[in-house]
DNA sequence: TGTACATCAGTGAACGCGCGTTCACTGATGTAC
DNA sequence: TGTACATCAGTGAACGCGCGTTCACTGATGTAC
């Protein structure tokens, strides 16, 4: 907490802006909610005087968004391994969309600010939308290998996604409650949802 | 705004409590986010001194629980009066879950405050459970006449609850993006999760 | 090999802000006599 | 019918808080000569 950080020697000060995404990261993931993340909390968490976040983040939104980019890029990065592991169509769309529940799930925090921030509403978070076109590709290779029932792949996304989106997210804000396993939902919802 | 506000007779304390309940309402609704309300917004929402608010109100968190139990009440009578108006077990089931659909996708705010927000995690809200018990027992009720095939009633309602909820959610959150009309959506997902 | 100096990495004091909440109070009004 | 007074509805000043952000600065270090 308290304790004295060296000073990064001359040329490496971009390790420093590292430090900070990963302490904010940590925050966000706790907190929920990027309002509640105060830059100070971040200096203290990283044992920096406050006004070094600003040495590489324009402001409090900056860093945020670095965060939720990162977020993002790593979610897609672990559905794509998901998927790579199955071998038929079907296989993959049901392992990339348990990962992409899990990944929610265990990053409960991120997961709320990346998707029911107010952030939303007041800066463009298009860089989310990769996630969902993955899916409905996914979605497409399977009535195009005849896994599923031939229909429109777009509106079988959006329902999938919907129905995960919406099992994740009862748990992760009323995580006190008592839930089914996550992956058993998602697989019915899975199996309901692409029948025709 | 800034218009004074006649004193209420003696005896009529009791009305300004509403007064400051209906302005909170209107606030969290915009706002979306329970922590971005503050006393003095209401108080001058309503013409009133800040501390006026302690009249009535024990601190921050009483008023805004008052305005969702509110809001819960409302949402459930609207979903009983659907109900109501359908003859058979599946035509109820569905004006049900399309009434509660419209009501949180017309109070985003509101919905938002009530599913999403920290509260959840620092206060007993289970007075929001009557709406989950409402559906399973209307679920049930299609089971037993043989409208909808036999099965986990608790879990069908799950699963249709979690599919509401997120694709009510997905629209709240991205007010922006363009969506496919939510009732057809509804409908579609009521089908699908019902279907046996 | 020595040294002046530009640059880099980071600091600390200070600003104004709106907030929740406490406290002692004011002034109109209904009522007991 | 008149009046003293208790009660009710609401106020205004003040508190301490943590916040985002600005600004002028410091001191170590690499490098040009």
């Amino acid at each position: 907490m308290t304790e004295t950080r060296a000073r990064n020697r001359r040329g490496q000060g971009e390790l420093l802006r590292a430090e900070i995404e990963s302490a904010a990261m940590r925050l966000l993931d706790e907190l929920g909610d990027d309002e509640a993340l105060s830059l100070r909390a971040v200096a203290r968490e990283v044992g920096i005087a406050a006004t070094s976040v600003y040495l590489h983040f324009a402001d409090r939104d900056a860093l945020v968004l670095a965060v939720l980019r990162r977020f993002q890029r790593e979610t897609a990065a672990e559905a794509d391994a998901a998927e790579a592991s199955a071998a038929d169509p079907l296989g993959k769309l049901r392992a990339r969309v348990l990962r992409v529940g899990a990944s929610a799930h265990e990053h409960a925090g991120l997961y709320k600010v990346l998707h029911e921030s107010a952030l939303n509403r007041r800066v463009d978070m298009s860089f989310k939308r990769s996630i969902a076109e993955d899916t409905t590709a996914a979605v497409r290779r399977c009535m195009d290998a005849g896994a599923i029932p031939d229909g429109d792949a777009e509106e079988v996304s959006l329902d999938l996604r919907a129905a995960v989106h919406g099992a994740v997210s009862m748990r992760v804000n009323q995580p006190d409650a008592t839930w089914p396993p996550l992956a058993a939902q998602i697989e019915r919802l899975l199996r309901k949802i692409t029948a025709g």
